[in-house]
DNA sequence: GATATCACG
DNA sequence: ACGTACGTGATATCG
């Protein structure tokens, strides 16, 4: 290492020491590894093989067995040319055949019952990837050891591989669901479980970059909706829609609550309609998600003029900062296409606020693991998944450690909103008990 | 190796 | 007149 490094001018310095610091806690959780209940999620293979086989079978009758549902290509020639389907979209793809992606095949959903055992059949395939990555077990200690790396994302974010532990299927069933196939997706965390005698402690921020955007904003509405403890979601949709927050319907909340994501992601007026459809399941238009958007910003002005200065910084130095001093380089910004420089402009808007949750869950990781060691704890951290920790601890310990992960959590960096963490306990990493 | 698809936050 | 939400990893197909 050079001197510039260990500076304490030089830019890095302080990421450079956190990272640094938060090394040793990676290890430990990659060496600690995570339980798999292994009977469990061979019963779901064997059933989601032969839901899918079923699939696959009925899907063959209809269009014939020479063709690979896999291939994008031989499906699109299937359905708009064998089967005459109308496409709903304008727009070819690059092979000069209508898109079949999940998007697209919902809004066919109706003209074939193909349709439906199509989204089906994609779904018992994904799945089954899912059991095969978490079989890769220990065979001694059915535990897997997945790869967490802190270091590589563009934002500061972690990513982890062999298995990717962070996109395990996450689905609440509602009480009357009876489709087997959501069913059998809501239980990939069901075999995720803690060691004999332990039991896990989920801890997830509440909403954390939403805050960020409130303490880089110092917006008024969002700082007096964080320290009274509004529900900001509804609270956006009184600002939009002009309305008291007893009035705001379901549907209201839903487009308030796309447009909250939508600013963190530095939103287009296409974005958020298109989020809305999804939402909403009604059709949102442009034009409407336009309306919406003035208005917003209108009533959030200091959000609007916060997401500039964020643009304008980043111009300037040719990288955006967050609040820990973290910086991502954004040569897009002065990229000759336009349509590149404005990527480059949502990037400026994004990175400051995703990068400033991932140091702040980062910080808490390390001060967390310290004092389990040092209160000499068998506590262990053994999954980040962005903004939430999950702990497995003995049970014996689990009345002190739930306590001290809140505390820790909740006050490793002080801002200008309180930072809230939600807390849950179980025998699975579905929580569900 | 590029592209598409799909899982997560 | 453009082309659009931010950040990841795994896998299958196709050239």
């Amino acid at each position: 290492m050079n001197k510039q490094q260990t500076d304490k001018t030089f830019w890095w310095a302080d990421t450079y020491q956190m990272e640094q610091q938060l090394t040793p806690v990676v290890a430990r959780m990659e060496q600690s590894g995570i339980k798999i209940n292994v009977s469990m999620l061979q019963n779901m293979g064997n059933e989601l093989l032969q839901i899918k086989s079923d699939l696959e079978q009925a899907i063959h009758q209809i269009i014939g067995t020479t063709v690979n549902i896999n291939s994008n290509e031989q499906l699109s020639v299937a359905l708009f040319e064998q089967l005459q389907l109308k496409p709903q979209i304008t727009t070819k793809n690059k092979k000069g055949l209508f898109p079949v992606d999940k998007k697209h095949l919902n809004k066919i959903k109706q003209q074939h019952q193909i349709i439906q055992l199509l989204l089906d059949y994609r779904k018992s395939n994904s799945l089954l990837k899912f059991v095969g990555q978490l079989s890769d077990v220990h065979p001694k200690t059915k535990r897997i050891h997945a790869g967490f790396h802190q270091i590589g994302t563009a934002t500061g974010r972690f990513s982890s591989s062999r298995p990717n532990l962070q996109n395990i299927p996450n689905v609440k069933l509602d009480a009357d669901e009876t489709n087997p196939l959501k069913i059998l997706e809501s239980k990939f965390r069901e075999v995720v479980i803690p060691a004999k005698g332990k039991i896990f402690i989920c801890a997830d921020y509440s909403q954390i970059e939403l805050r960020i955007t409130a303490v880089y904003s110092q917006d008024p509405f969002l700082l007096d909706a964080y320290h009274n403890g509004l529900d900001i979601h509804t609270l956006t949709a009184s600002q939009v829609y002009d309305s008291s927050l007893e009035s705001i319907t379901d549907q209201q909340r839903k487009v308030a609550k796309s447009i909250n994501f939508g600013l963190i992601y530095g939103m287009t007026s296409v974005g958020l309609a298109e989020s809305l459809t999804q939402v909403t399941g009604k059709v949102h238009s442009k034009e409407e998600a336009e309306k919406l958007m003035t208005t917003y910003f209108n009533r959030f002005s200091k959000v609007k003029q916060c997401l500039d200065d964020l643009i304008k910084q980043a111009e300037e130095n040719g990288f955006s900062t967050a609040l820990f001093g973290r910086r991502r380089p954004i040569p897009q910004l002065r990229s000759n296409k336009l349509s590149e420089r404005k990527s480059g402009k949502r990037i400026a808007m994004n990175s400051p606020i995703q990068g400033t949750a991932a140091d702040i869950i980062k910080k808490a990781m390390i001060k967390l693991d310290n004092e389990i060691i040092q209160k000499q704890l068998k506590a262990k951290i053994v999954l980040q998944v962005h903004d939430e920790i999950l702990v497995e601890c003995p049970k014996d310990e689990a009345h002190q450690v739930e306590k001290l992960v809140k505390e820790t959590m909740e006050n490793v960096v002080k801002l200008t909103v309180p930072l809230e963490v939600g807390l849950e306990k179980g025998s699975n990493w579905a929580m569900a008990h």
